[in-house]
DNA sequence: CTCTCCCT
């Protein structure tokens, strides 16, 4: 085959490219984008080897088509010819076709249906750099291939931009050939300082600002990388205040736009006017802008992040990496030389990542699950990764295949695909929603299932705007109404292919068409998501889901007067808002029931409700952290209200008990005399707090019959209770022992104060002690009162625990003193003699 | 401030 190639950056490195894949079976092209690689070299290699048939592999289906047309053109032929591509629902390719072009997908469909992949004589993964979960499969899946089925040589080259080809050589034992590109200078503005704020606000108001700077510091158009479509709208906002736009064209540019919207942003500017195209990462890769020379580069990037625990993928905004830094300035150089302003200062850029995270290593990996064991390989350990997957997610990932009867446990224990999971495999879509087409096809609901799964498995078919519901017949009410096709947005019309494409491939197994009802979707939806039933919480637009994780539904949202949701599509929460509803649909309890019958569980709960203070016994029926049913139990069992009661107890502790004077000092002495348990045979029962709550069920639980609430505690005899765990000559040695009552000289029975167990005292007037010679001593001798001695009027004049020290040494000052004070009082000189009163004086 | 991009 002959034909002219042009000059380009990366002519040179042909030679040595074909040269290197003579001799080696794998080889890595290192070369910059814009060098040419994805043109020139699968024709040159065609050049040199026109026997063999070249797959070549894209990341995205606009870059597989514009490849294939460009190389049609420069050998003159239409596509379809020598040159084709193929992508899921287009196939561009013939009897005759040599080079062609698929998505990266497509190639993982392909060895799985012929693993040899007979014809085949060379592989390109072309933007490997890009690390996409696709390319790692298709890459571990290619070797084993080389290795295991090919009897011919396939030979594999892996081209990449970035300088990670070198690690990539070195893991695949493959020579790296390298070809320099060539772009204009991109001189970089770094900040002097770094920013301390990179909240939502305090981002766009930092861009807002810089893009006012460039617009005065340099000519030309402007390119602005920000995190998402909110970050555009609020820089817009805010750049329409600030910014005179009679020459100024701001022209917002990301995946949820038009078409047409997205052509105006691409668009070289207007005579005579600025273009300042604000981006999201689409601008990163996918498109190329016209007429670039200032970029202003947020430093944010938005990545998904599958999160286990919710069961869910979300956004997470995150520092980009200096590679991706590095491509988005050279979108400046493409021209002429070019200037880019990086919100982030030298040192913090020395500090970044090097390159993004690989999203095998982030992504849901229930997808590559299922390609693995339709491979005939579920331990995924037996591949070749640069990235392994990580074995705990993947575990969870192939629990999930089972749970959706994709894999089964064979009779020795190991996991196989079920014929259902091959299936699945060969439909193309997520596990989830594979499982809810074959499903649906079993039950008559092609159709319906077919026309789900094409809503969830694209953008949302609804354009943004306020009164935009989530509510998912909405979405599905599009397949009806547009009569003419030719009407759609482009996004419906890939939704109604799919449709077409599901429905053919299942029609031949499928049940007889069954008319849909309003329960269908839900039904299907259930399928596909069985963890994502939730219920509202009273009559807020806050639901619960399954799991016990909340979530909410926009307010106005009129779906948001309905009990149960099953809700498939879900935004991340954050760490001060919940998870948002973007798509969800109404169900009926009955259909919860219906469909999840065995999760269902009984429940008859008699427990302490601490709000109401009381007792409630109710039977309920639950999934997970749903109460899906609940009634009160008419006759609940007395004992289980009493230990729920007790329940309630420990919550409130033990003070909610109604402690009397008595009743607390049968504690307190008890307390004092667990002290000398070593002298007890017979032990006294613990009785501080924490031993009484943990005893209740002894010692309390008889007395409670018939009580609910709290207030129905004040009835309780807490003395009874109390004694009621002591013999009768237990109860007779802590009379005696730890008695309630001293009798003082004077004959006054005086309490006991035990609330210090380690020094009971006893309070009284100073003279009813005269005659007293020694401090009187309780609990087996050992413990001596502590006396406090009070004047008249009951006011402590004195204490002490050595009453003949006291005699002695004290007493003739402190009789001073009182005799000063309570001159009519009886204040012997020698009270050993004296005799004790509680009168004035004594009487004679 | 209702989600980055993309794919079978």
């Amino acid at each position: 085959m002959s034909f002219e190639l042009p000059a380009l950056p990366v002519t040179d490195a042909l030679a040595d490219l074909s040269a290197a894949l003579q001799k080696h079976d794998r080889v890595i092209l290192q070369a910059p984008t814009g060098a040419g690689k994805t043109t020139l070299v699968p024709l040159y290699l065609l050049q040199q080897n026109p026997e063999g048939k070249i797959l070549m592999l894209e990341p995205r289906r606009i870059a597989a088509s514009s490849a294939a047309i460009r190389m049609a053109e420069l050998l003159n032929e239409p596509v379809g010819k020598t040159v084709g591509y193929r992508m899921q629902l287009e196939n561009r390719t013939s009897r005759d076709t040599r080079i062609e072009v698929v998505t990266e997908g497509v190639l993982t469909r392909m060895i799985q249906e012929d693993p040899e992949l007979q014809g085949i004589s060379i592989l390109i993964f072309d933007e490997f750099h890009e690390r996409s979960l696709q390319a790692d499969i298709g890459l571990a899946l290619t070797l084993q291939s080389q290795e295991h089925y090919r009897e011919e040589p396939l030979k594999l080259l892996i081209m990449s931009a970035t300088l990670q080809a070198d690690e990539l050589g070195k893991a695949l034992n493959a020579p790296v050939v390298i070809s320099e590109g060539f772009s204009y200078p991109v001189a970089i503005n770094y900040l002097s300082r770094p920013l301390q704020d990179r909240s939502f606000h305090n981002i766009c108001r930092e861009v807002s600002s810089t893009v006012i700077k460039a617009l005065h510091e340099e000519p030309g158009s402007m390119l602005v990388f920000l995190p998402g479509a909110g970050e555009i709208r609020q820089v817009q906002t805010l750049l329409e205040e600030r910014v005179q736009t009679d020459n100024v064209d701001l022209r917002p540019l990301s995946g949820e736009l038009s078409l047409a919207q997205q052509r105006a942003a691409i668009q070289p500017a207007k005579p005579g006017r600025r273009k300042v195209v604000l981006a999201t990462n689409i601008a990163e890769t996918s498109l190329t802008i016209e007429g670039i020379r200032i970029v202003v580069d947020s430093g944010l990037t938005r990545r998904a992040v599958y999160d286990p625990g919710m069961g869910m993928t979300r956004l997470e905004t995150r520092r980009l990496s200096i590679s991706s830094a590095d491509q988005r300035k050279g979108r400046a150089g493409r021209l002429e030389e070019g200037v880019c302003y990086r919100l982030w200062t030298e040192s913090e850029h020395q500090r970044l990542e090097h390159h993004e995270t690989a999203e095998i290593a982030e992504a849901d990996l229930a997808p590559l699950a299922l390609e693995l064991c339709s491979w005939g390989c579920s331990d995924s350990s037996e591949l070749f990764w640069l990235t392994p997957p990580n074995s705990g997610r993947y575990q969870e990932a192939l629990g999930l295949l089972e749970q959706l009867e994709a894999t089964a446990r064979t009779s020795s224990g190991s996991l196989q695909i079920t014929a259902q999971g091959l299936q699945m495999a060969a439909l193309g879509t997520h596990p989830r929603i594979a499982h809810m087409l074959l499903k649906a096809s079993e039950r008559g609901y092609l159709r319906t299932g077919c026309q789900l799964a094409a809503i969830l498995s694209e953008r949302d078919l609804l354009s943004s705007g306020k009164e935009r519901s989530a509510n998912i017949h909405h979405r599905l009410n599009l397949f009806d109404n547009s009569s003419n096709p030719k009407n759609d947005k482009s996004s419906l019309f890939r939704a109604r292919q799919l449709v077409k494409r599901w429905e053919s491939r299942l029609k031949a197994k499928a049940a007889p068409p069954v008319e849909p009802n309003s329960e269908t979707a839900g039904r299907l939806l259930i399928a596909a998501y069985p963890d994502r039933i939730a219920q509202r919480r009273g009559t807020t637009s806050h639901y619960l889901l399954r799991s016990g994780q909340g979530v909410e539904l926009s307010p106005e949202d009129p779906l948001a007067s309905e009990e149960y949701l099953v809700i498939p599509a879900l935004g991340g929460a954050s760490h001060h808002r919940n998870a948002r509803v973007f798509m969800a649909c109404a169900i009926d309890k009955a259909i919860i029931y219906d469909e999840c019958l065995a999760d269902i569980q009984e429940h008859q709960e008699t427990r302490w409700d601490s709000k109401a203070g009381r007792v409630i016994a109710a039977q309920q029926d639950r999934l997970g952290a749903l109460v899906l049913e609940h009634q009160k139990i008419p006759d609940p069992d007395p004992d289980t209200i009493k230990r729920a009661l007790l329940d309630g107890i420990r919550q409130k502790g033990i003070q909610c008990l109604p402690w009397d004077r008595e009743s607390l000092q049968l504690r307190e002495r008890l307390v004092f005399l667990n002290r000398f348990n070593d002298r007890l045979d017979d032990l006294l029962p613990a009785s501080d707090e924490a031993s009484l709550l943990d005893t209740m069920e002894a010692w309390l639980m008889p007395y409670l019959d018939g009580m609910t609430k709290l207030e129905h505690l004040k009835k309780l005899s807490l003395r009874e209770a109390l004694l009621s765990r002591l013999s009768w000559p237990q109860q007779q040695l802590l009379d005696r022992e730890a008695p309630e009552r001293w009798q003082a000289p004077s004959g006054s029975n005086i309490r006991v104060d035990y609330s210090k167990p380690d020094e009971p005292k006893v309070s009284l007037r100073l003279q009813e002690l005269f005659g007293l010679l020694e401090t009187p001593v309780i609990a087996f001798h050992q413990q001596p009162l502590t006396i406090e001695m009070l004047s008249p009027a009951q006011r402590p004049v004195q204490i002490t625990r050595d009453l003949a020290s006291f005699w002695k040494n004290t007493y003739q000052e402190v009789k001073k003193d009182l005799k000063g004070r309570y001159p009519k009082h009886y204040w012997p000189d020698d009270p050993y003699s004296a005799t004790a009163t509680h009168r004035v004086r004594p009487k004679v």
